[in-house]
DNA sequence: CTGTTAGCGCGTTCAC
DNA sequence: GTGAACGCGCTAACAG
């Protein structure tokens, strides 16, 4: 094992243990001849600072974690290089937590507060609720939500209701009546209000202002992903009186939308338009239509957030709260309804 | 901060803290009476033993690091997702860097094998050199390569030649024989010998197997990337005599590839047959006939394989080396060449 | 400026 | 069975 510790260094120079941690420190009151003997014991014992010992006596850890459903949607690997990004600049290291499922999360909240390995907390999409925001705030340990709402953090959001409306209003300037909205399934089993209901939100709200009736019918909900955003799709398509414009909650709903497309024989967005929500760089490659929210700058905002709380800044607004813009990418996947 | 410690529960429960110690620890010699006060104590207090302290006075630090290209590709989250579904089934922390530059990598090599804070390291795609090697290894902490080589140390690894061979054979089953091959650079600025090499030298014995000459201008090479893919399509397609199928190096590339085809207003995969390696999630979207690697099962046989490392066992052959089969996925980018 | 000492919070001996 | 003392490697506070 990796074994020369401080006290070799400090015998080899002829020092003190303090002397050589002083150097270790850049402390400024070392003698520069002192400096170099310890600096040469050092290099000669190939010594390194044992990070752990460190930390211990330091009270601090350097390590930050985060919490997400981790590398299910490629949204989040954006928004976690965002992250990575200004962690890695100020000297933070990042430990990353896989929560899936709702085991895995009690788990985690069970065990991270501990305050002591962690300076901080990162949560990601999968907000706290009372009881494990009442447990995180209690642990004293500084929390940022990213995508996730929660009125005791700072957290940095967008107006998912904004985005649903805009991306609906859309549809409906560019002459639809019929449009569909599927997403993911709005009742989560972390009991929270999710993007996808916000979406929802702000696609009812578009619809009420044109003076377009709501049609149950035109709206579903399954399990993320392609293949059961595909078999909704197709079931609107078989629909007596299918929809012309078919909104999904995510990019990776929208390409089941496309696939649906395909197997139906509609051409797109002649015969179908297909809007979705993210602007993951899929989108692009698919020509997808969507509405853009800024994932990598997520990260960034959070992170940052999180780091001058580590600081110890306080806050104007005893909580801050960043909201990111939304905007519609106007690409190929909308168009007017068919003239008949 | 979180500060009862283990010293506050032995007071309250009127023990001592070695008692509080084999309690926490499940150590059989203690009294139920005993164990019954100080869990207690432990309940009342709501206290947590502090993992770092533990770690200290136990010399292991239950964490993995792993070492990645991080977010960029997303062949390497598919990877992640097989390394952190195993370390979780084994009680291990990933701390996860994200190295993609020379600089930062040199750093993290410096700093990382200090044998403390990690008990395994997960090295993926950017193997050590042999410099590098050397210190890993003196430092003594188990290390595992996933998609990497280097004789000195375990590895999971697929036959990039193989796999190179694979994609051009069935371009030239197919009837062609104007052939090109876009890869990122292959003289990386990590001196060693990349998948692109090895699935470029694939390509070549091909080539020669089937008689069919080598046309240097066939073969062009360019940062990794969507976009710097499609300029080589680009200029590929306005050869003179341009080739009738591309072979990508990888998937992302390919996208690259079937943007220029569709530029040139090319069908695809009449006019132009395109073949990926990876069989990345996008690739489905895309019909991309590709050469498939199991990138999850990568992630889970290194942790796998470190994990036993880490448990004290040893290995029959010195090194062992895990090589996963590769296979060629037929969708619909790859046709006969037009007939004439 | 520098050596010494007291913790940081645990696990692990020892004696009892 | 159980409590007290020691040590992990380092930083910080205090003398000198």
């Amino acid at each position: 094992m990796s074994s020369t510790t401080i006290r070799d260094v400090a015998k080899r120079a002829g020092v003190g243990v303090g002397t050589v941690s002083r150097v270790l420190n850049n402390h400024p009151s070392v003698r520069e001849a002192t400096r170099q003997r310890v600096e040469e014991a050092i290099a000669a014992l190939n010594y390194k600072p044992n990070p752990i010992a460190r930390q211990l006596s330091m009270g601090r850890s350097h390590n930050i974690a985060v919490i997400a459903p981790f590398f299910i949607r490629p949204s989040f690997v954006e928004r976690l290089r965002g992250v990575d990004t200004v962690l890695a600049e100020h000297d933070y290291d990042l430990v990353l937590y896989n929560v899936e499922d709702q085991a895995k999360r009690d788990e985690l909240y069970h065990v991270l507060p501990r305050g002591d390995f962690f300076d901080g907390l990162l949560i990601l999409t999968l907000g706290p609720d009372d009881e494990e925001a009442e447990r995180l705030q209690a642990s004293g340990i500084p929390v940022v939500l990213i995508d996730a709402h929660h009125p005791r953090f700072p957290r940095v959001i967008i107006d998912d209701v904004e985005g649903g409306y805009l991306a609906t209003r859309h549809l409906i300037e560019l002459g639809h009546h019929r449009i569909a909205y599927i997403s993911d399934i709005l009742e989560s089993p972390f009991k929270q209000v999710g993007a996808s209901a916000r979406r929802y939100e702000g696609y009812r709200r578009a619809l009420a202002e044109a003076g377009i009736d709501f049609r149950p019918e035109y709206y579903r909900q399954d399990h993320h992903g392609v293949r059961e955003a595909q078999q909704m799709a197709h079931a609107l398509l078989e629909l007596p009186e299918p929809p012309t414009a078919i909104f999904a909650a995510s990019d990776t709903q929208a390409i089941g939308v496309l696939r649906a497309a395909e197997e139906h024989r509609l051409r797109v967005p002649q015969d179908l338009s297909v809007i979705g929500f993210d602007d993951i760089e899929v989108a692009e490659y698919l020509n997808l239509t969507t509405v853009h929210q800024p994932l990598f700058t997520s990260g960034v905002e959070g992170a940052e957030l999180l780091i001058r709380m580590l600081n110890g800044e306080t806050f104007d607004p005893e909580t801050p709260v960043i909201q990111l813009p939304l905007r519609l990418i106007n690409r190929q996947t909308t168009a007017p309804p068919p003239s008949r």
